[in-house]
DNA sequence: TGTACATCAGTGAACGCGCGTTCACTGATGTAC
DNA sequence: TGTACATCAGTGAACGCGCGTTCACTGATGTAC
């Protein structure tokens, strides 16, 4: 059955959507295009309507996944001064809250070692991502008044990664939360953004 | 036929080692237990002699992984004051050859994210390796004199981890060699190494 | 010392299952007349 | 305005393939007598 014109569109970002959660969640060869159509009300033939392939799915499902991470960044740094927005976004990276929601969460810190296993168009649309995050994080930096301001955004974002990462992957809550504030308050001494929590 | 009774240790470890190596660049749902056991000059057929399925060779390869990258830093810090042993080891960590070399890299950053979608065994084993790695950076740290070396630590294998990982994922050659030159400048600045290459 | 038997690491065929992909079909909507 | 036809998003069965696991078998070595 056909359906209004703006059907199709509507739906190819709600498997996206999903894709986006599972691959999060599951990894992108955790989750199958069958499961993804599911959730997204659909049945798995419908899948090749809209993508070539599945590789082409994550491909797109990354680029979403980057998307929502600008929001999110978004939504902590902008309109605020340089030292709050940055504080602001890290205390976020690096709570709690981020480290549980994977489903969520940044793609840079939840899919790092699966990158260089993808084809080549996720993994351009990743690298692409991970770029844009460390020059929002770099510009800050700037405007903070650092010396070698982009250096410095690349290590930021690596310890941001990092430390999520390796908060997800220890099994004590206490430790794993220490994790967390280990190098929150790492970053902030190095940034000088000045001690709080 | 029946071998001689050491034979069957070697084997094993034969195979666990070409397992270490297959997760590392494949990740665990990458290599199929026939691949692992061709490479090991066997029939897939024998694996269950060794191990009683797929999901115990995995947290098997990564306590060898572990133990690996434990030799690993016993070569670049050991017999060395602290100062030189933790310089050496982050130079090497942060490596264009560790990068490159992912067949035999630190898994710290070559499988966090496959960490949280792996068996409790899997994880526990994974956890256990990453806490090793971390107390032996916070004991370096602690003699260079550092308050706080339990989480300075902690903090340093973070950047570590995630500007290795982040290395991985850039397609463009001196960008790559950027984020690593970042955070070795970064980590060396933060822990008082003094400046070099 | 020599013989008969038990052991068990390793072989190779077979199994069931899930997955990515294909394909004939459906039927509501848009378009042509 | 009304009718006939084309379109194409979505359905659901089917495909081939690879993978983890099982199993009957092999045969060199260790053990019991």
């Amino acid at each position: 059955m056909r359906y209004a014109p703006e059907q199709k569109q509507a739906t190819r970002e709600r498997v996206l959507g999903e894709a986006a959660k599972q691959i999060r969640v599951h990894g992108p060869s955790g989750v199958g295009v069958a499961e993804i159509m599911k959730r997204a009300g659909l049945t798995h033939g419908g899948f090749y309507a809209h993508f070539p392939s599945k590789d082409a799915l994550i491909a797109a499902a990354i680029d979403t996944m980057f998307e929502a991470g600008r929001a999110r960044f978004a939504e902590h740094a902008l309109g605020r001064p340089p030292r709050e927005a940055l504080t602001a976004y890290i205390d976020w990276y690096l709570s709690a809250k981020h480290r549980d929601d994977r489903a969520t969460a940044c793609p840079i810190a939840g899919l790092s070692s699966d990158v260089p296993r993808l084809s080549k168009a996720a993994r351009d649309a990743y690298a692409n991502g991970v770029t844009r995050v460390t020059k929002a994080i770099a510009s800050l930096v700037r405007e903070l008044g650092h010396r070698d301001a982009e250096a410095q955004g690349r290590s930021v974002v690596a310890e941001l990664a990092g430390a999520l990462a390796l908060s997800r992957v220890e099994p004590d809550a206490a430790r794993s939360t220490e994790i967390l504030a280990a190098s929150r308050r790492a970053l902030r001494a190095r940034l000088g953004l000045g001690a709080r929590s």
